[in-house]
Formats: C-alpha cells, structure tokens, sequence
RNA sequence: GCGCCAGUAGCUCAGUUGGAUAGAGCAACUGCCUUCUAAGCAGUAGGCCAGGGGUUCGAGUCCCUUCUGGCGUACCA
C-alpha cells in the first residue's frame, strides 16, 4: 500500500510549509501566504530527484521576485532525518531535492516486505466494477480488434484489482437478434449445399462468407447427416443456431484461454428476453413517459436526455433492437447485480452509440447514476500486408483471427503489442508481426528477468543468497545507474494508481521497458561477481529486487517471466 | 453538414494535473564479449511538436481557428 513517490512529495510540501512558517515567523517574508505548488520528477537529474515550484507560484501572492523567495526557503529548510540529503535553488526559482540514502533503503525494503503484493495501492477502497469487454458476436470468430480489446479490458481490470477495486470480468454474449437469425440462415445454407450441391441453394444475401460456416455445416452433417434436409426451415435454423452458438462459444473460450482471459461471467443476451427483462425495462421508460410510437416501433425520445437522435427501441415487426436490450443489459448490471461502476471495452466503431448511450442511461426514471457508466473506446486496429491496408470483415470471412495470430506470434509477445494507449490506432503490420522475434520488446523486457535470474544462480553457486535490506548498506549504491534504477522501482505503485484512474493499463506497460532498459545499464556498468563484500551484496539485493518487480508488474500484462531465454 | 479520436525524428510511439536544453525503440552509422546471458550496453546522426492566432513568468500540454487522417451519424450490434 505504500507509494513512495507520494510520500517524498509529501515531505517536500511538509518541509516547505515548515521552512515558510519560520521564514515568515521572522520576517524574511511576508505572513499569512499560503504556499503552494507542484512537486514533480524532473526529466533531466540535474534537476535533482524532486523539484518543487513553490517559489515560482507564490511569487504573484508575496509580491517578491521567484528566485527570491526560493533562496529565503532554502535558508529555512531543515532536512535533517527526512527522505532527502541536500537541496538547491536554480532556474528561475525552482526548489530541488535529491534523496537520501534512508529513501533508496526504503525501497528496497518496501518490496522486501510486500513481494507480490508491491505495487498494490488502495484507491478503489473496495468498489464493485465491472469490466466488460470483448463481447465478440459469436457467429464467428474473434478478430485481431477482440485481440486488442481482449488485451486492454482484461489488463485493465489487473491494473484495477491492483488499485483496491473489487473487479468483475465479463463476456456478453449476443446470442439473439438479427444477427444471430442471418448466422442460422448461413449455415442452414452451407448445410444444403452440402447435400444438394453449392448451385442448387442460394446463399443468403448479408450472410456470413466465412469457411467456419461451412465448417459448422459438415459438422451437423456427419453429426446427423441428412435428416434436416426434410425440416421446416425455421426449425433446422433452430437447431443450426443451438449448435453454431454453442460450438463458437467453446471455441472462443479455448482461444481466450490460449491468451490467459479468463472471465467471472459469461453473460447470454437471451436471458434477458426470456426472463421478460428487456420487455420490462421498455415498459419503464413507457410509463415515464420517455417514448412515443412512429410507423408502428417504439421509440426513445433521446433527444430529451441531450443525444443527437432518438432510437428505436422496439421495431415494427415485434422484436426489441440492441439498444433496448442494451439498456436492459446495463440496467440489470447495476440494479439487479449492484455493480458500483461499469467500464465497457468498446471499439471506436461505437464510439457514438456510447455517447448517446450514457445519456439514456442517465434517464431519472432508470435510477441509474450514469457518471458511474464508463467507455474505454480503442481506436481501430489497421492491418496492413505489404505495405497495403487488408480491410477486415468478420461477414465476409477474411479477417485474420486472434487465434492465426496466437499461433504466429504467442501469448506473451500478442499480449504486450496490444496494449497499447487506447485513443491512437494501432498499425499491425503483418509481415512484421509474423518474424517478431528479437525487435519486439517483449523480449527485452524477459531478457532482463532471465538474466537476473542467471546471475542470482551464478551467485548461488558461489554462496552469496540475496540478502536482507538490513544486512546491507545501502549508500554503497551511488552510482547513477543504480539511482536510477532504484528509482525506477520506486514507481510502480504510482504508475498502478495513474493507469488506475485513467484506464490506461498501457502505463505499465511503459514502466516495465523502463525499469529493463535501467536494469540493462546498471548490469553493464555496475559489475557483482567479483565486487568487494560490501557492494557485492548491496547490488546482489538490488537484481534481487529488480526480478520480483519486474515479475510482478508482468503479471499484471499477463506475460511470463521467464527463469531462462 | 454535425459529432468523437488522433496529427511529435524516415517508421512506431512516450512526454506524468502547464515547467528548466522535447525523449525512447526500430531503421542508419561507430565502438564494446579470454570476466555475472551481446535477445545486452555506450556513442553519432536525425525536430517549424500539422499551420495560424490567443491565455502567462513559462505552452508539445489549456482556449479559438484552419488543414489532414480514422470512425460514427441504421427499425445492424
């Protein structure tokens, strides 16, 4: 629970409030200001290891000259027994601090003591949410968008668990509707091209061009052979349905298995019409008085609630659209379940559904709080082959599917190119991706672990065990690279509370090249077989760390660590 | 037309609630393995942060505007 970062942030405006009060006390400047400003990292160390611009935001309120004001606070500052060992003045008035030797200690032991659970903050205090995501319609398979969005929801809801949340995984199933009805229509046609021949049946129009479709078809067939071939047409799609949509569901769960997803729910669409749920919610909204009837469907009058359009709620042959299933959906995961809070993984192709959806969600009559509603919308994933955009369609059948690319590239190496920020496109290149082997950071990232743990064999051998922070010392390790590198551990617990409240689970991502790349320098320019007792075990500690962090935060991407490459 | 997202090195992208001289990887070039894993490290080169206004001590970051790209604006989901 312990973030570092924080903490010496914290001490730095203790420090400064305390150098200010005796300032002020004694006339230096003027009283009763009061003083604030940011503490931050700076990007160059010569900064120093923290810098506050206190001076600098206070310089409009006291009337005095930045650089001033920051001169008079050094004078007052008192850094005996704090995280910090010495503090300067530069620029046009900046404060900064570099940090002790009882700080880089503290680190050490911080994770020392936590192990796994290092990096662990509470910021969600316990809140029930849920992360929904993929949701990939079951009339074929997932495509590399449900790879992208598989990646992003489910290292999301690590990123959350590690911030104190009480996450629930779930798959919503659309297992009824249009699109369903056309899959049945689908197969039902491949199955009769099977007995009849491909030019005696005509393919449905919209239909799904696939090979999985003929795929289900001579599954049924050599399952039951001919005997639909004398059904009613309803009742063989019927049935073609029931076996298509059990037969896909399996399939996906096997492949998002293979990708280390694993859901607490999976979530059938159909069990809100049948248990009379979605007719229900329409009513709702009726009686408040939110719909009105045009050329025979039920519509929502979104306009009220601020949307651009109103929306079909019910057509005019009977059947509820998505959008009144989605409500009811959404209504029964905060009402009937009693979920805090929602986040949907969306594709951006939905992006404006999400608008307008959070405001009907927002509606008074549904109870629902709809700031608690919210949208992590992933741009779209560009494949190009060649040099040349490949236009993916899931109805035609030509999209490369996450499990091809499980096959081509691995768990590990899809699961760290995919999590990506959100809000930008990703480019696939294909040809790229199939010979991803040393250019892809995934491994840059193993390597260090693996190397870690090949020192730490090698040290074995010779008798030397990681030792405890206390059977160290620590200012033995001054050298840029390993205060750096220390630092670098330092943030972890902050990097979980930012992607935490950005849903940005790609921060980590970010943080674990970083913390490799400085575990790289320091191995290359701070050497430990061989090294003085003192430092030797000092550094040994130091590796010692770097490995359980740097295999905790690949945990929470669902990468492995691996002992050996 | 309107709405959402984006535009930073040749390519892919970082850039922490506005901070000091804009960073990394890949690609290019130069070095480093008789010593803990070279899937590594050190270095060189590469920039009108899409353009133009504004806000202030200070803007890649905030506001306005123009341009470019993606997506949306279905009785599909």
């Amino acid at each position: 629970m312990l973030n570092l970062i924080e903490s010496a942030k914290q001490e730095i405006n203790a420090l400064l409030s305390a150098a200010y009060e005796k300032a002020a006390a004694e006339g230096q400047l003027p009283s009763g200001a009061d003083i604030q400003g940011i503490v931050e990292i700076p990007k160059d160390v010569k900064n120093g290891d923290y810098a506050a611009n206190h001076a600098l935001a206070g310089a409009k309120q006291m009337k005095m000259p930045p650089r001033k004001i920051a001169e008079i606070l050094l004078e007052n500052i008192d850094l005996q027994g704090s995280f910090f060992s010495s503090v300067d003045v530069a620029g046009p008035g900046f404060i900064n601090f570099w940090l002790s030797p009882k700080w880089y200690a503290q680190v050490l032991a911080a994770v020392e003591t936590q192990g796994e659970d290092y990096g662990r903050v509470n910021i969600g205090d316990g809140e029930r949410v849920m992360v929904e995501f993929v949701s990939a319609n079951p009339t074929g398979p997932m495509t590399i968008g449900n790879a992208r969005g598989g990646v992003l929801g489910d290292s999301l809801a690590a990123v959350l668990e590690r911030a104190g949340y009480n996450v629930w995984r779930e798959f919503y199933v659309n297992d009824a509707g249009n699109q369903v009805d056309l899959f049945g229509k689908s197969i039902e046609a491949r199955y009769l091209q099977l007995i009849l021949g491909e030019d005696a049946v005509q393919f449905p129009e919209n239909g799904y061009h696939g090979d999985d479709i003929r795929e289900l078809a001579r599954l049924i067939y050599e399952k039951d052979g001919d005997i639909y071939l004398h059904r009613p047409s309803e009742e063989r799609c019927v049935a073609f349905i029931d076996f298509g949509l059990c037969h896909n569901i399996e399939l996906m769960k096997k492949h998002l298995e293979r990708y280390r997803i694993h859901y607490d729910q999976w979530f059938f669409e159909s069990s809100l019409h049948e248990s009379g749920y979605v007719e229900e919610t329409v009513q709702l909204l009726t009686d408040a008085g939110y719909t009105y009837e045009k050329d025979g469907a039920i519509w929502l009058r979104n306009t009220d609630f601020g949307a651009d359009k109103d929306e079909v709620l019910r057509r005019a042959n009977g059947f509820y659209t998505y959008y009144a299933v989605d409500i009811a959906y959404h209504r029964n995961k905060f009402v009937v379940r009693g979920f805090d809070r929602c986040i949907d993984v969306w594709g951006a192709d939905h992006h404006g559904h999400a608008i307008r959806f959070k405001r009907t969600m927002s509606a008074p009559a549904l109870g629902i709080d709809g700031d608690k509603l919210d949208f992590l919308i992933m741009q779209m994933v560009r494949l190009t082959r060649n040099g040349e955009t490949v236009k993916v369609s899931k109805r035609t059948g030509k999209a490369l599917t996450l499990n091809d690319l499980l096959d081509e590239i691995g768990a590990d190496a899809c699961r760290f190119f995919f999590n990506a920020k959100p809000d930008t496109h990703l480019d696939f290149d294909l040809d790229l991706a199939v010979r991803q082997d040393s250019e892809n950071p995934v491994y840059y990232v193993q390597y260090a672990h693996a190397r870690i743990c090949s020192l730490l064999n090698t040290m074995a051998e010779e008798g030397y065990a990681v030792p405890k922070v206390s059977e160290i010392d620590v200012s033995l390790l001054d050298t840029e690279q390993e205060r750096e590198l220390t630092k670098q551990i330092s943030a972890l617990p902050e990097e979980i509370k930012l992607a935490a409240r950005d849903y940005d689970p790609s921060r980590i991502n970010r943080y674990v090249i970083e913390l490799a790349a400085r575990f790289h320098r320091f191995y290359n320019s701070c050497r430990i077989k061989g090294a003085e007792p003192g430092l030797l075990e000092a550094r040994l500690k130091l590796a010692g760390t770097v490995k359980s962090v740097l295999a905790t935060s690949l945990s929470i991407l669902g990468v492995s660590a691996p002992e050996k490459m």
